[in-house]
DNA sequence: CAGCATCCTTCAGGATACTG
DNA sequence: CAGTATCCTGAAGGATGCTG
C-alpha cells in the first residue's frame, strides 16, 4: 500500500495539495468576504468556466474548506460559504495581499 | 494593445503569477534556509526535473526574487539564493506552514 | 439558476540524450 | 556539474449544448 501519498510529511506540501492552485485562491479570496452564490463567484472569479469553477468547489467541499447549501427554489439557489477551516485561511491570503501590493510598489 | 495584462489591479493576482505554482512555492521554501546549488535543489524539491528546476529558476530570477552566482570553474558550480524581494516571501510561507500544520492536525 | 455531459485544445511537465 | 535540446504525453481547462 505505497499509494497512501495523500498525506505529505511536508506541513507546505499539505498546504499547497489544497489550495496550491491559482483559482482555488481566488476562490477563496472571494468567499472570504462572505456567502456567495454560484453566479456571483462566476462574476467575481474573472475568467473562470462553469465546469472548473464546478470542479473546484467540489474538491474544496470534500476538504472540508467550503461549504454548499442548496436551497430547494425554483429557480435553484446555492449559496456557497467558508466552513472554520476554510477562513483560517485567512492569514495566508492577507500575506499574500500584502506582499503583493508591496511588490506592485516596486515595479 | 489589449495585451497589457501582464499586471493585474488586484495584489493577490501579482502574487499568484509570480509565485502561483506548487513548484515555485517548494523552491522557495529550500532557498529560504539559505543559498543552494543546482544539484541540492534537485535534491530538496523533491520529484522535480532538471528542465523544470531550471526554467523555474530563469523565471524568478527574472522576477527579481532569485539570483544566480555562476563561479568560473571546472566543474561549473552555481549558486541560488533569495534576493531582498524573494526573502520577503518569507511570511507567505510560514502561514502556509503553519497552515498545514494544524489542518494535518486534524485529520 | 446551477449545474452535468461532451468534445477538443493546449501546454506544463516528464523522459531522454547530449555538452561546455 | 549544470545545464540545453527534443520529443512526447496527460490532464487541466475552455467551448458548447442540454436539463431539473
Amino acid at each position: 500500500m505505497e499509494n497512501m501519498k495523500k498525506v505529505p510529511e511536508c506541513p507546505v506540501e499539505i498546504t499547497l495539495q489544497l489550495i496550491g492552485d491559482k483559482w482555488k485562491v481566488l476562490i477563496i479570496r472571494d468567499l472570504l468576504t462572505g456567502t456567495k452564490r454560484f453566479s456571483e463567484l462566476m462574476r467575481s472569479v474573472t475568467g473562470i468556466t462553469q465546469k472548473v469553477l464546478t470542479s473546484h468547489l467540489r474538491a474544496m467541499e470534500a476538504a472540508g474548506l467550503v461549504s454548499r447549501k442548496v436551497y430547494p427554489e425554483v429557480p435553484p439557489k446555492v449559496e456557497y460559504s467558508l466552513t472554520e477551516t476554510g477562513y483560517s485561511l485567512k492569514p495566508i491570503l492577507d500575506s499574500m495581499v500584502l506582499w503583493g501590493m508591496q511588490y506592485k510598489s516596486k515595479l
